[in-house]
DNA sequence: CTAAGATAGTTCGTAGTACGAACTGTACGG
DNA sequence: CCGTACAGTTCGTACTACGAACTATCTTAG
């Protein structure tokens, strides 16, 4: 029996702080949290909805409707790919350009205020580890670091 | 300026990862989350909705609708307050307090696995940064640790 | 070259989530 | 005892998510 308890706990409530960050900028920028996440990784490079349903754990239906909803506001775009008469690339409107570095600035602001009080090198060790448990586990890139 | 580049997307993707496991452990327990959640914070202790929608983040009407669903399926009940003729206790019924310890001891053990490849001092290190982060942050107790 | 099967996306029906506004009923203070 | 504050519910709307059924394109075997 490893003597950790305590640890899970903590993740879920860290978690549950962060997300609950994470949601409200997300209103202060007029976006869901899915809508979002979508912004952030087409934000990265266009990408296949094949590409996008795994990355953000959908399914494909589910996917669709996500990106009807954004492309009506006018952040994204599909696009017929030359390569495959099948298939589509969602990118970034400039618009969705635009918000979505506002949206990811200011959550990476947020959420690094909310850790400020830690000493530097406290803050580093932590984040190395959280790196560390998500490389481990194939985590889609859903939020990346600034370039 | 802060030099923390990476310690906010560490922790948006650590919470994705986490929150992916325990959606997982929901659909396992034909839970959803916010439906786990809600079982998880009665689990300790009956309590009222004006006091459950501020602990799940939730506006009352959301909240009302959740109870619903969750009584529909057996798992809590409804209880006038004595003291109070407005007032409504939710509480688990013995088939909510079952599926709610299920849910809680088999989330606790994916979740410990995770971080099973981390060296223990490590462990109990992140894990008492994660707790210090959370109390500093007024975070809803919304899942505690094992008793 | 073409028929069969695989792949890429969409549509549709259903259920759950979340909100605000409007509503009912109880408690309490003046 | 009346007015107001408070506790919850209901209703209409929008978003999220799924699976099944569908269209259209690509690929491969014969």
């Amino acid at each position: 029996m490893p003597e950790a308890p305590g640890v899970a706990a903590a993740l879920v409530r860290l978690s549950f702080l962060v997300q609950s960050v994470y949601a409200e900028v997300c209103s202060q920028h007029g976006l869901t949290p899915p809508q979002a996440q979508l912004l952030c990784v087409v934000s990265e490079c266009p990408r296949r909805m094949s590409e996008l349903a795994p990355m953000m754990r959908l399914e494909k239906s589910s996917l669709s409707g996500l990106v009807d909803r954004v492309e009506r506001k006018g952040w994204v775009r599909r696009v017929a790919s030359p390569e495959d008469g099948r298939a589509i690339t969602v990118e970034l409107t400039a618009g969705g350009r635009r918000l979505a570095d506002a949206f990811h600035a200011r959550t990476t602001e947020r959420l690094t205020e909310m850790v400020a009080c830690m000493p530097p090198d406290e803050r580093r060790a932590f984040a190395s580890i959280a790196d560390q448990i998500v490389s481990e586990h194939a985590v889609p890139v859903v939020f990346q670091d600034a370039p």
